[in-house]
DNA sequence: CGCACTCCTTGAACGCGTTCAAAAAGCCTG
DNA sequence: CAGGCTTTTTGAACGCGTTCAAGGAGTGCG
C-alpha cells in the first residue's frame, strides 16, 4: 500500500494512479494549487482529465498523499532531533519547529490550499475522518515529546493522557499563524514558536500546583467531553 | 429598469447596488451559498451578470454587508441581555450565546461559506483589513463585558487591555466549533459555551495570584508582540 | 441640435472543476 | 479463437465564477 514509485509488482491501474498523483503534487509545488489545472495535470501525466477523476474524487483529494507524506517526514525529522533533549519546552519547540521546516517547501501552495482544507465537509479538513491517520501520527509525535521529558510522569494522569491531543491543537494554531505569515522564510512564525514553547512548558508545570489544579481538572473534563472526540475520530462523531 | 423605492438622497447607481446586495443575501439564506449562482442573483434582481460585477468584485465580496449586519445585531442583542448581569462568567456567556443566537439563521450558509473566509488573502478573512470594522465592533462588546463586571478593575492593566482581543479570539474558536456542529439547533455548541464561560472566568481570576502572575505577564507580552497586531489592524501589518 | 464625456449596463465568451455516455483494453471461460 | 464481462480510458459537454469589448443613458456645452 506504500506509494513511492510504482513497484514492478503493482498492477497497471496502480501505476496510473501513482503517476497522476505524483504529477499533481509536483505541479502543485511548482506552480501553486490554483494555477495547476486538472487539464494540465492530465496532459503532463499523458492521460485524459476523465481518467484523473476515475482515480480521485476531486482536485482537492489529490492532496491526501501530501498529508501522509508530510506527517511521515515530520515524524522522522522530529525523532532524529529529539535525541538528547530532555527539557519538555525544548522538546516541544523541536517538534513544532520540525513541522515548520518540513512544511517550508509548501508554504505558498499551502496558503492557497488552506481555504479548501477549512471546509468542514471536505475530506481534507484536519478534523476529518479521512485525515485521521496523518493526525494520529502527529499526535504520536507529541506523545513522544511528553514521555521523553521529566515533566510527563509528574502530571495528573488525565491531563497526561490528554496533552498530546491538546498539543496537536496547539500545532494547528501554529499552522494557522504560519499560513498568514508572509515574512522571509516564515521567520515570524519561527520566533513565535521559540517564544511559545517555554511558556507552554511553564503552564504545564504550573498545572500541578494546588491553586490551579481544580481548574485544570475541570478544563480537562470539558475538553474530553467536547473537543477530544472530534480530534480522535473526526467531526462526524 | 424597475425602480422600487426612490430615496431622493440615493442616486440610481446606489439603488442598483443595494438591489443586487439585498437579492444576493436573500438567496444565500434561502438556498445556501454554493447553490446561489451569480446568474440567479442577476436574474432575480433583474440585471445582467456583468452589472453585478460592476458593483462587486466577486461573489464572495457580496458577503461584506452580511458581516456588518451580523456584528451590529450581535452588539445590540448583547447590550440588551447584559443588563443586570454582573458576574464576569455570566456576562461572557451572554455575549457568546448572543452570537450563537444571532448566527442561527445562517448556520448552513455559513458552513458553506467558511472555507472562503478561511482564505488568508480573501477580504472576508476574519483577520483581514476589510473586515476590521466588524471585528472592532465585536471586540468592543467584550470590552463592555469586562468593564461591567467586578473582575475588570482588579486585573493587571496590561491583561485588562488585552483581554477583549483575546476573548474575540475565543469567540473565533467557538465559531469554528459551531461551523463543525451538526446537532439540532447547534445544541452542542451551546452546551460548550455554557461550560466554557465559567472556566474562562475562573482562569482570568486566577491570573491575579502570585503563583501564576509571572507566566501571565510573559504570555501577555507574547500576545502583544505576535498576535494582537494581526487582530488590531489586519494580517498585512 | 450635435458632440463629447462619464457613468452604467449588457451578454457573449473564457477557463475552470466536474460529469458521463461510450469506447477501448484486459480478463476469464468454453 | 470467440464471446461476454469488468476495469480502465476517453473527450465532449455542463454549469460555474469571472472578464471584456461594445453599446446605451444621462448631462453639459457650443
Amino acid at each position: 500500500m506504500t506509494d513511492v514509485q510504482a513497484p514492478r509488482s503493482a498492477p497497471k491501474s496502480e501505476q496510473t494512479r501513482t503517476l497522476i498523483l505524483e504529477t499533481a503534487l509536483r505541479l502543485f509545488q511548482e506552480r501553486g494549487y490554483d494555477k495547476t489545472t486538472m487539464r494540465a495535470i492530465a496532459k503532463e501525466a499523458g492521460v485524459s482529465v476523465g481518467n484523473a477523476y476515475y482515480y480521485f474524487d476531486s482536485k482537492a483529494s489529490l492532496i491526501t498523499g501530501f498529508y501522509d507524506r508530510m506527517s511521515h517526514e515530520h515524524a522522522t525529522v522530529t525523532g532524529e532531533r529529539l535525541q538528547g533533549a530532555e527539557d519538555f519546552g525544548e522538546r516541544l519547540e523541536i517538534a513544532v519547529m520540525a513541522w515548520v521546516d518540513c512544511a517550508k517547501p509548501y508554504h505558498e501552495f499551502a496558503a492557497q490550499f488552506f481555504s479548501t482544507a477549512a471546509d468542514p465537509d471536505s475530506p481534507l479538513s484536519p478534523f476529518s475522518d479521512e485525515s485521521y491517520p496523518a493526525r494520529a501520527e502527529v499526535i504520536q509525535i507529541f506523545r513522544d515529546v511528553l514521555e521523553g521529558s521529566q515533566v510527563g510522569p509528574k502530571l495528573d494522569s488525565e491531563l497526561a493522557e490528554l496533552l498530546p491531543d491538546l498539543l496537536w491543537l496547539y500545532l494547528m494554531g501554529v499552522v494557522l499563524y504560519w499560513v498568514f505569515d508572509h515574512t522571509e522564510d516564515t521567520e515570524r512564525t519561527r520566533a513565535f514558536v521559540r517564544k511559545c514553547a517555554p511558556l507552554v512548558a511553564r503552564a504545564v508545570r504550573l498545572s500541578r500546583f494546588r491553586l490551579v489544579r481544580p481548574l485544570v481538572r475541570d478544563a480537562v473534563e470539558l475538553m474530553q467531553e467536547f473537543v477530544i472526540p472530534k480530534v480522535r475520530s473526526g467531526v462526524t462523531k
